[in-house]
DNA sequence: ACCTGAACACCGTTCAAGT
DNA sequence: ACCTGAACACCGTTCAAGT
């Protein structure tokens, strides 16, 4: 006599995406989620191998959902709109689910890392619009170093590092100018590190 | 007839830094730190208050450690080389100690964070430095940036998601050139905030 | 004054037993 | 086929009892 399942792997995951913006990391445990989804913890093994597994299902759901933003707010017409349309989309993700993003993106320890592709996928617009502001050449190289400034100065606004005064906002803006304007320089005929 | 002590609050955070760089935030147990000492759980409340006092000691001597390693790689004749030579020190502790680096630097989720005097303070020989390099007017904004940038791009490191291919560390150098070219350019008479 | 075992609340996980 | 209570190992923390 087979019993009906009374929830399952996305539901699951849903309720352990909610736990983590209320309650951070610590509070998603099997036994809250159990009892979101109105069941018995040990019941969750059946639809999702441990609560690592849990994790890695909210950081890819996480994930899915920031890419979809990043997506749409690229712009393929005008190329440097698009790299700040994208950067304004990432912080506010940041601001709206700073849980999940600090999941994401900040190191956390036993955390699980998204996956690769997952993380190609995000970075793929913004590739784009570089490689059409100045060529393939150091492509790769100003998104790492767009999204360094990016991931960093975020990580240090949701701490609370930026307490030693001024606007975060104009910061920001400041620096997102600053950055831009600095991957604009590089162009193929640049000497190399000369610092 | 009072017992004498067997341990003390130096030897149990230094423990916790041991135990933290072998086996991560979560192997910094109350039961491994005694152990470590030579003594049971419950005698580490007589030392410490609870484990996030603990981790506090251990935030706290990593900062230290810090400090003192980015002031000595300051070089206060020639300001760019200062902003290089820490830079380059921050990179080296990142890398012998990840585990203290990402308890500090990225954003773990239920730890607590550094001092605000102890963050002041490791900062203060490259506002120093980039203060020399074009006047005190956007020191600060200058010091974000840098700092987003590295902190960023070593927490993206650490976590290995520079798996794009190339050379990490010619990466480093090309952000690290275009890094300070972008703050150098930022002189008071610029225009504020085009992008 | 410090250390200890015993105890409590909590968590992840397994498993035999229910339907 | 899924759910459950009971059980186990582990953790942080408290506390009365030892020296």
């Amino acid at each position: 006599m087979p019993a009906p399942a009374r929830t399952g792997r996305d539901r699951i995951v849903a309720a352990a995406c909610d736990l983590l913006e209320e309650s951070g990391v610590d509070g998603v445990t099997m036994q809250a989620a159990a009892q979101r989804v109105g069941v018995r913890a040990p019941s969750l093994y059946k639809h999702v191998r441990d609560r690592r597994a849990l994790l890695e299902g909210v950081v890819d759901a996480s994930m899915s959902a920031l890419i979809e933003r990043l997506d749409a707010a690229r712009d393929d017409a005008d190329a440097r709109a698009s790299v700040a349309g994208q950067l304004a989309a990432l912080r506010r993700f940041a601001h709206e689910r700073p849980q999940a993003y600090g999941l994401v993106f900040a190191t956390t320890p036993g955390a699980p890392r998204p996956a690769p592709e997952a993380l190609a996928r995000s970075v793929r617009p913004l590739l784009d619009a570089l490689t059409a502001l100045h060529g393939p050449e150091h492509a790769l190289d100003a998104a790492r170093l767009v999204t360094a400034w990016a991931t960093g100065f975020l990580a240090m606004e949701l701490a609370g590092t930026l307490r030693l005064g001024g606007d975060i906002g104009a910061a920001w803006d400041w620096g997102l100018q600053r950055v831009v304007a600095a991957v604009s320089a590089a162009t193929p005929g640049d000497p190399p590190n000369v610092l």
